[in-house]
DNA sequence: GTCTATAAATAGATAGAC
DNA sequence: GTCTATCTATTTATAGAC
């Protein structure tokens, strides 16, 4: 009695009775590791704060996992494969269709950028993976970051047969495209939470992040300053300087 | 006698000597732990293998720095107050009193992805303590990155003006343009070190980078594609697919 | 399924000899 | 200046009771 007086202070825990089926019980570890992992990275993570943070024992996260890497294993791949990972291919499949080179990148843009703040701790944790050189991290990479770069390389040498693109390596193109998001992400994530320097909707970041790129490829000079949504960017925002 | 020797064979020790001055022996700790911190992060880097790259024992670590904090808290601005560090303001003061968008944006472009090859255990390094919340790290960025958008900032502006810039907000501009090189070089250093999905040399990167930018940002339509040293990218080189 | 208790290994840090 | 030896705390992981 006095033990599920104790625990049950201690986690955020979805259900309200302290004993929980296996499968659940489980999922909730990966849960509070998953944001422990994020934060502190894998070695700086112990069993214990895992232990303390889904309230329950040491002994039973290493029943659920055989070790730890097991765990941390178990979540990146869970990240990886889970709804999570949205096909990018997908998102803006119409608009590849209509060869709308606008309604592409602004759409890419908008979706990773929207995913990258819905979830900060995914970003987090794969970059601790990376600079650990985690083998995951590195497959994760192999398999998104080198077909996005497939793909609308592809799309960018299409537009470029038709006239829309200048001649340049579509892979330059596609990294400096992707460059802006991800180090947009970054700042709001991990360096500037605050927003200091920036501070941005996704939607308006999307739009000039896509403006600035059509504006350095594209063949056709489009009217700028002129559009009447454009607005220099969310600078209503409480924390301008 | 016997000790030397077998000291001898672990350490990729500058000097010839087993017994160097204590300036000399912090300064090769602090070198080794550098390495070793960047690659592994602070929690992931033991004081045991320290003494170990060094060649040297643990309670030689310790006779040096009181404790590993100290010696990490030292390599972090050791490495920011450096010379590592240039002043990108110097960098490319010339450009800016001739109001050389280019020379500008190509200067600082260059200069940027030269520093981060040369030095990729820097970024590493920042990269672990930003993740890891060191308070080093966010100074790092409060000090550098700010100046870069004040001084970079204020000459979009001064262009603003001069209506050779469209009417954008300068930081977005920033984010955009320092975004495409920290990202090249976070792939260069970090993802992608055998440049598989992009190969590139510092100059053909800065220029294309820069290409990208101005005209996106330019007011004035530049000659694309006509340029003669107009190339797409190093795409001679080996590994591309 | 969950706990307490504990083993076993490793971490950071110190003492004292040479 | 450098080492060996050692201490203490922490960390991963297991055993066995309930």
């Amino acid at each position: 009695m006095t033990k599920e007086i104790t625990a049950l202070g201690q986690h955020p825990a979805p259900a309200s009775g302290v004993r929980m089926a296996g499968a659940e019980r489980r999922l909730q570890i990966l849960r509070v590791a998953v944001s422990l992992f994020a934060h502190e990275g894998f070695r700086g993570t112990t069993t214990k704060k895992i232990a303390e943070a889904a309230g329950v024992s040491e002994a039973m996260v290493f029943r659920h996992y055989a070790n730890k890497e097991e765990l941390y294993t178990a979540i990146l791949d869970h990240k990886a494969c889970s709804g999570d990972a949205i096909d990018p291919e997908l998102m803006v499949a119409d608009a590849l269709k209509r060869k709308d080179d606008r309604a592409v990148f602004e759409g890419l843009a908008f979706g990773a950028l929207e995913h990258h703040e819905s979830d900060p701790e995914f970003q987090r944790l794969l970059l601790h993976s990376a600079l650990e050189g985690h083998e995951l991290a590195q497959m994760f990479f192999e398999k998104f970051v080198r077909r996005v770069y497939e793909f609308l390389g592809a799309y960018i040498r299409e537009r470029q047969r038709d006239g829309a693109i200048i001649k340049i390596d579509p892979a330059i193109v596609v990294r400096a495209f992707i460059g802006m998001i991800i180090h947009h992400s970054l700042n709001n994530n991990l360096w500037d939470p605050q927003r200091r320097l920036l501070s941005l909707s996704n939607e308006s970041a999307a739009k000039h992040f896509t403006d600035i790129l059509l504006g350095g490829i594209s063949t056709k000079r489009e009217l700028k300053d002129s559009r009447k949504d454009r607005r220099p960017g969310a600078n209503s925002s409480p924390v301008k300087r």
